[in-house]
DNA sequence: AAGACGAAAGTGGTTGA
DNA sequence: TCAACAACTTTCGTCTT
């Protein structure tokens, strides 16, 4: 398999999945050959399939078949019928490579537009134009407005790249909704999960930004690192919200090093409710045994210092 | 008055029959 | 396909600082 080269962007980067017998541009994420599996695709509708096709432009499955099957440019021994008939199809042909190409710059516009709020690395939004394209070539965004799959793809991306962001801050980036952003991430992700794999996120992992978001001093950031392994390790984390961990682990260390933040301020960084802090900061106290030097410094208060850094 | 606490009811997703 | 279920949210009254 080679000197294979990607017909849509013409990288000779292209890998071979062997368990999924695909063969995929690394590049831009199509997916080139795909011969042995056949994933039922959604866009066949049954009374509507003529006119969808029609109106949507290009009925792109995985592997964009306009790629691959290039008509003749020979018309030699054909009847002049069928020749017209060949360049008309040759002609839409064309229209539907560059309409794809259209909304994949678009797209890719509107990506880095959402990613620059975040600040997110360079390589996360290589990661999610991927993503977005691979979803694209599987036929993903018909019935989804292209900004909520960008927002599913750049949270899908984030996390990938181990600096994962939270569904309400993707949510505000891209003006989509929380609960849309999670529908279209578990939808994407699902039906792209031959091609990536997302393992569930750590608490640990949010702990630097969030911290850092709330002033506290590395110190207690490194405390809330120490609670948040003492929780894994005692298996109090399965089944838990990450952020509700890692925000309560904050709090507690935020109350352990005398820089107490509010439960309020922690759960408006964590993106979850002070509820949910209180639980978690139960358990915890309960099960590492913290109440004792809990108390110690129950009195911490702010500096003025502090209090100056919190108002930008 | 602000923050913390906890009960109770509601939401959306997962799982297993 | 449906009901049971767990985690989380919303809302609200009460206690604490």
């Amino acid at each position: 398999m080679k000197g294979k080269k990607c017909p849509n962007c013409g990288s000779k980067d292209v890998e071979i999945n062997r368990k999924s017998g695909e063969v995929l541009c690394r590049s831009c994420g199509l997916v080139i050959e795909d011969n042995m599996i056949d994933h039922s695709q959604e866009w066949r509708n049954f009374e509507e399939e003529r006119e969808n096709r029609r109106r949507t432009g290009a009925p792109i499955t995985h592997g964009n078949p306009i790629d691959r099957t290039v008509i003749s440019t020979s018309y030699k021994n054909m009847s002049s019928n069928k020749r017209r008939m060949f360049r008309h199809l040759k002609k839409w042909q064309k229209r539907m490579a560059t309409a794809t190409e259209r909304n994949l710059t678009q797209a890719s516009i509107e990506l880095t537009r959402i990613a620059s709020q975040l600040n997110v690395p360079e390589r996360i939004i290589e990661d999610a134009k991927r993503i977005y394209q691979m979803a694209v070539y599987r036929g993903l965004v018909r019935g989804r407005s292209m900004e909520s799959v960008l927002a599913g793809a750049l949270y899908a991306a984030t996390r990938r790249g181990e600096l994962p962001r939270t569904l309400n801050e993707v949510s505000e980036a891209s003006g989509i909704g929380r609960k849309e952003v999670g529908r279209t991430y578990r939808f994407i992700t699902r039906e792209l999960s031959d091609m990536i794999n997302i393992l569930p996120t750590k608490p640990s992992q949010y702990i630097p930004r969030f911290s850092s978001s709330l002033n506290l001093s590395p110190k207690a950031r490194a405390e809330s690192m120490k609670i948040v392994k003492k929780a894994h390790e005692l298996e109090l984390t399965s089944g838990r919200g990450p952020t509700g961990i890692a925000a309560a682990a904050l709090y507690i260390a935020s109350l352990m090093h005398g820089e107490k933040r509010t439960q309020r301020e922690v759960a408006e960084v964590a993106g979850v409710t002070e509820v949910t802090i209180r639980n978690r900061y139960k358990e915890l106290v309960d099960v590492l045994d913290l109440n004792d030097k809990l108390k110690k410094n129950k009195r911490g208060r702010r500096s003025k210092k502090e209090m100056q850094g919190l108002n930008d």
